[in-house]
DNA sequence: CTAGAACTGTGTATCACTTACACAAAACCG
DNA sequence: CGGTTTTGTGTAAGTGATACACAGTTCTAG
């Protein structure tokens, strides 16, 4: 079922070099993964067919698939590239916490810019060039920090994974608004209310306190907080990684 | 496009009340999403159709849109009931620390049990009983604790996007070396050694480093550590809320 | 320099899936 | 008991991915 995964590398890598032989192929996998990101970008993984692809393009749908083994690889290579490049720092690492800050919002802005990449289901460990990249811009200021290899792994892809789910939930929401035919005002009130509804007092007592207070309404919903509230946690993390070292030093 | 978020919600929470008029339905939603959670485990939620699933209770398709009213429900509902019960401590909170370990094991099984559910889109804020269920069992320590409401918030939202991602990572590796011809020992360094053939060492220094000393084949390929991972990045979550809890009390 | 091999773009066709729509039988209400 | 509501069903439409074969193009071997 699955594609061979030394083709899948290659792909992702090198293009997938063609051979000399047979007529010059008009068409790039640059050219059908940029159109294929336009057409994600703008209307969403749903919007994307390889119909609508090849018509965007000016080719048949099957001519696609001479680039491409099936949609999924290509949505592979989408991904890889619309990761683009993650912040460079060089030289010395001053400040790894700051590294690392930057790094997460740069990741949350790419997860914005592209809301799709989201919805795309992750086969495995990253292994194209855009993903190992960013891999590497995290890696690079936590080793510097001092964890050890397996530390280092773990911290790269607890992060990672937070800032996708934050990320997630944020277009969510703020999506879901966007196409509601209530005003922001209502759908800014409405999951609470119907938590306050829905909720009862004896299953959820913590919850219904905290909605008691409003405290939902601040992160919950609005969604004007979902970036703050990952902040906090990074904060979080950064903290216990300090202490953690702290604590080894002795 | 999208549902009444209303009804929605009255199907997550009361199975949706049937009216007392025509012919008694002779299926639940209950049994619904039983069986459909059955198929998705075993196979999928590819292998999840509602052909299949009306075939497997007997019933014909366009049988089972009487009680849902089209697929996303469905999965949003299965998602829901396969959530299962939280562990549930009772009274005083005596140690928040351990508490939220529990919880993060816990939830990690439930993924691991039903794979799938980590395919789903999410669509918003946690709104059904089972999710709310688990949003509340990771509350009620974390406000013992000590934390504000969106600090709350946050942090949960925070554990609960790094556990399911964490816990995609997991399935995805184990599920494709299952799935693959090359023998465990094989899949073990494949992901190491095509790293190390496309890799490029000035581009990725530090990546290239631990590729080399092997700090990849632990917790990267093997998929054997991914919980360790897991383990790693929720304590320095922990130890970071507390240090964040210590200094406020200054 | 030429024959054939390799490769490209294309058209057709298939298969699987969700779901709209209309109908007949069933159960309840007044 | 007539009418209304709701259920289960059959049919059919629409969409999307992709297998397969064909015709034209370009390179390479001899």
């Amino acid at each position: 079922m699955t594609t061979d995964p030394r083709k899948r590398l290659e792909l992702l890598w090198n293009g997938a070099q063609r051979p000399s032989r047979g007529p010059k192929p008009k068409l790039t996998l640059d050219q059908i993964a940029t159109t294929a990101i336009a057409i994600a970008d703008a209307d969403g993984l749903d919007g994307l067919s390889m119909q609508r692809l090849a018509a965007e393009l000016g080719y048949t749908t099957m001519s696609l698939y001479r680039y491409v083994p099936g949609k999924d690889q290509l949505v592979e290579v989408m991904l890889d590239r619309a990761a683009g490049d993650p912040p460079r720092f060089t030289g010395e690492v001053r400040d790894w916490r700051d590294e690392i800050q930057v790094w997460v919002r740069e990741l949350w802005a790419v997860y914005l810019r592209h809301p799709w990449s989201l919805r795309v289901q992750v086969s495995g460990p990253p292994s194209g060039p855009g993903q190992l990249a960013w891999f590497e811009a995290a890696l690079r200021p936590l080793a510097h920090a001092g964890l050890a290899d397996d530390e280092l792994v773990a911290t790269v892809m607890f992060l990672m994974g937070a800032v996708r789910q934050m990320a997630l939930l944020e277009i969510d929401i703020s999506g879901a608004r966007a196409q509601s035919n209530v005003t922001t005002e209502e759908a800014q009130t409405g999951y609470e209310t119907t938590l306050r509804e829905f909720v009862d007092p004896q299953r959820f007592p913590t919850l219904t306190a905290l909605v008691g207070r409003g405290g939902f309404a601040a992160s919950g919903d609005s969604g004007e907080g979902i970036d703050l509230d990952l902040d906090f946690g990074v904060q979080r993390v950064l903290d216990g990684l300090e202490s953690y070292l702290a604590a080894q030093q002795n």
